[in-house]
DNA sequence: GTTATTTTATGCTTTCAAACATAAAATTAA
DNA sequence: TTAATTTTATGTTTGAAAGCATAAAATAAC
C-alpha cells in the first residue's frame, strides 16, 4: 500500500458522511464539520474494544470492518460486518453504554469520528433526524432477532450458506459477477456462522465439491446462487 | 375469572401508559387520549401475528405476554417476554415493517393501542421523546446481540439457568422470595432457551436433584441463586 | 365423574457438530 | 534464501443434544 494513502482528504470524507444525513441544516453541518476527526487503521488493527466508552459517532469512510463479541469459551462471534460509507458503534452511543463489541479493520480503513456531545446536541434539536436513526436501529434489531433464530436453529450447511449470501449482499460481487467482494479467513467465516474453523473449512469444501461454489484461497466464487439459497432456506 | 374483569377503566390504563413518557406536553397527552383504544385478551389468545401490519403503538397494561418467532423446523423461538406496563411491537412500528414476531397472552391481559399516525406525529415534533425511545431500542439491540451469543455458545444447563435468572429478573419473585412470578410450560421454557422440551424437562429435573431449584408443577422456586448464576456464567 | 387431551417425566438410540490429531500449504519473519 | 508461524485441509474420535418411545400425571372437555 502506497504511502500517499495515509493522506486523508478530510473534506471529501466529511461530505461522504453528510450524504448519510439527508436534510441537515447548514448550521448543523457546520457543527459537525468543526467536530470531526479522521483516523487511518491498517488491516488487523483494532478501532475500538468491547468495553471502551464511545467518544463520538464513528463513521467508516473507507475499508471493511468486522464487529465481534468475545464468546463463552473464548470463541468470537462476529455480530456485524461494516462497509463504507456507514456507521459503527452507534448502538453503544445511543444506549449510553460502553461498546458491546470490538471493531477490527479487515482491510486498511479510514474512519472519522463526530464528537459525541456535538452530535447528540444536533439530535436533541432535530426530531426528524432522530426518527430516521430510530428507524434504522429498529430495522437492525429485526435483523438481530432473525439472526438469533437462524444461528440457533439452522444446521451447519444452512448457516454457512446464509453467511455467504449475507456477505454477497453486503459487499457485492467482483466484475466477474461471481466472486464475493470480501476476503475472510476461514476462522472469520466460522465466527460469523457460529461454527468451528474446521467445520467452516469442511463445509466449504463440501459446497465446492457439489459445484455450488468455487474456492481459490480466500476468494469464494458463487457458481450456483439458486442452490446456495436453497441450502440456506432448508436450514 | 370474574365477569367484571372485562370492564376496563380506560382512563386509569391511559394514565399508566403516560407514566412511561415522562415529559409529555398537555396537548400531546390530549392527542394520545383521543387516539387510544383498549382490548382484553384471554390466556392463550393471540394479540398479533408475525407478518401483521402494526396499527399503532401497543401497550401491555395488565397481564403477561410472550413474543415468539416461528423457527426453521416449526420450532418456536421466544424472543421477548413482556410485562406491564410496557410496550410490545414497537420495533416493527418504528422500522415501518410488519411484525417480526407473534404476541400471545400468557395470562388474561389488557392491551391498549395508540393509533399509529397520531403517535408518530407526536414523535416528529418531540426530539427529546424520540431520543429516549432511540435509547431504549439501542439498549434492546444490545440485549439481542448478547442473547445471540449466549444462545449459540452456552451449553444446555447454562442456557436454562440464564433463562430462569432472566425470568426472575423480569417478573420478580413471589412473597416467599423464591418462587419465580411467572408460570411457563416446559415447552415455553424450552423455546425461550433454545432447546427441546425433553431437554428442558430433563435439565430442570437435574437442577432440582442438585438442590438448585425446587419444582412444583409450573412453579419454580430458586433455592440457590448463587449457584444458578454460576451455572449460567460457566455456560 | 368419566373420558380425552395435553403436559410432564424418563429411558434409550441416533446424529450432528465439536474436539483432537496431523499434515500440507501459504504467509511472514529472520 | 531458510526458518517460523499461521492458515488451510482431512481423518478420527468423542460427546452433547436431538429424536423417538412410552408412560404417568395433570388439565380440560364432556
Amino acid at each position: 500500500m502506497s504511502r500517499s494513502s495515509y493522506n486523508i482528504d478530510i473534506e471529501s470524507v466529511f461530505e461522504g458522511v453528510c450524504g448519510l444525513f439527508p436534510n441537515l441544516k447548514p448550521e448543523e453541518k457546520d457543527i459537525m464539520r468543526k467536530n470531526i476527526t479522521c483516523q487511518y487503521f491498517r488491516k488487523g488493527e483494532i478501532i475500538y474494544k468491547e468495553g471502551d466508552t464511545p467518544q463520538g459517532l464513528v463513521c467508516l469512510s473507507k475499508g471493511k470492518v468486522k464487529l465481534y463479541k468475545e464468546g463463552v469459551g473464548g470463541r468470537d462471534q462476529i455480530v456485524r460486518m461494516a462497509k463504507p460509507i456507514g456507521f459503527i458503534g452507534y448502538r453503544a452511543l445511543f444506549a449510553e453504554e460502553n461498546y458491546s463489541a470490538t471493531a477490527e479493520a479487515l482491510e486498511d480503513s479510514v474512519v472519522c469520528i463526530i464528537e459525541k456531545n456535538a452530535f447528540m446536541g444536533i439530535l436533541r434539536n432535530n426530531a426528524e433526524l432522530t426518527l430516521n436513526i430510530l428507524k434504522s436501529v429498529a430495522t437492525e434489531l429485526g435483523f438481530s432477532t432473525n439472526r438469533t433464530v437462524t444461528l440457533t436453529q439452522k444446521h451447519i450447511r444452512g448457516r454457512l450458506a446464509e453467511s455467504l449470501i449475507f456477505l454477497r449482499d453486503t459487499y457485492g460481487l467482483e466484475d466477474d459477477g461471481k466472486t464475493i467482494k470480501v476476503y475472510l479467513s476461514r476462522e472469520d467465516l466460522a465466527n460469523l456462522s457460529n461454527m468451528t474453523t474446521s467445520n467452516a473449512i469442511r463445509t466449504l469444501s463440501g459446497f465446492a465439491e457439489e459445484g455450488v461454489i468455487e474456492l481459490d484461497g480466500r476468494r469464494i466464487k458463487i457458481l450456483d446462487h439458486h442452490r446456495l439459497e436453497r441450502i440456506s432456506d432448508l436450514g
